[in-house]
DNA sequence: TTAAAACGGTAACATATGTCACATATTGAT
DNA sequence: ATCAATATGTGACATATGTTACCGTTTTAA
């Protein structure tokens, strides 16, 4: 396995050799839960491919995307929680199958260490972490929900590469923390202004 | 100047003399600016006496409070931002008279080398900020304004430890992101529900 | 002292979103 | 083919919040 592409920071042969005598890894099934919130973390994740949904949970079941966790990157809030023996207050989700390497806490801080380029990559995904948890403030904050909705299908279509989602207003609904009926109605009107064609279980963005 | 008690981490005299050589200090008063959206950060703040608090603003100069740093945290976006030179995402304003040491960047990185604690001190306020920023995540989605506004003049009523609220009806619509109206009708509402007593520029907590 | 500015109260209304109820269409299982 | 489950469409209405306008009171500045 050669991390080399994969991660941005300054490749070491070292670091390669050492995060995958370190690590193991486990695979993931589409919609397969792979955090749940207070679970305890032993691990820190780095997804080396698909992608990863980040969520956070209401007491009463309402939920709102955070952000996505894509090939390279790795959750950074387990790594904070993991490093203070702190429970999870997120909750993954496989957006698509996914394969993960784990890599144990205590080796995480062993490489910290010896490798400065390997905290630099965790304070890079640090940083890109909080700003997009400052536009997920911004955009619940002063955004109107169909603007969310359209910024939505955008950027789904951009991780898959394609105009074409394969979705429900359910689970639209749930990942904007709305409720079904009110994605449907912005959705048909989007439809009607031509922003969007849709068909069951399908959006196609025009 | 002695920054044990202030700061959380292990105690070292060097880290304290480090520090105090390395940094400089600058004293804010109440509403100042110590930090505006877009600047370039070139050291990063620890506040030594005082607090401030960070507001994330809007493209129409709507604001939303994201959290306040008390004596002996860091601003840790100005953290990551220095570290990579990028510019500030938010906006940092003295809550009270305030002063805070400065440590150049460069410096932050050579202390990083030499003391794990120092690095510890950082991933703490870390986890923290993130955590906090999950919080207002939390309220905006899930709650509504009269409950997010309880906790906001609770919470700013505990950092001075005091039942009695000095503040404009305005300035707490900035925080919230919300209209001055819509907070005076929700405090004349708390204040028939018994929950708090108004008088000009002042809320008594009951 | 007087005028201007800041602060808060209130009514009336606009709008966005949430909620409920029910209809229809599509899919999948038996 | 039939039935159940799932996905969507839609109307009617409730509610929270935003907006505008205007008022009186208090404070500040000239």
């Amino acid at each position: 396995m050669d991390l080399n592409k994969l991660l941005e920071f300054k490749y070491t042969p070292e670091i390669n050799e050492k995060l995958v005598d370190y690590g193991f890894t486990k695979t993931f099934a589409e919609g397969d839960i792979i955090l749940n919130e207070n679970a305890y973390i032993k691990a820190i994740p780095i997804v080396m491919s698909g992608s990863i949904r980040v969520m956070r949970t209401d007491d009463d079941d309402r939920e709102i995307l955070l952000y996505y966790i894509k090939a390279g990157e790795s959750c950074i809030m387990s790594f904070l929680g993991g490093i203070h023996q702190d429970t999870s207050k997120v909750k993954a989700i496989a957006e698509e199958a996914t394969e993960i390497l784990f890599i144990p806490i205590d080796k995480v801080n062993l490489l910290i260490k010896d490798y400065p380029e390997w905290l630099d990559y965790i304070f890079r995904l640090y940083h890109k972490r909080f700003e997009e948890l400052l536009d997920v403030v911004n955009a619940i904050a002063f955004k109107k929900l169909d603007e969310r909705l359209l910024d939505f299908i955008k950027k789904k279509c951009s991780i898959n590469n394609n105009k074409t989602l394969i979705i429900t207003h359910e689970s639209i609904a749930n990942e904007l923390g709305t409720a079904r009926v009110v994605v449907s109605r912005l959705l048909k009107q989007m439809e009607q202004e031509g922003l969007v064609v849709l068909g069951r279980n399908k959006i196609i963005l025009n």
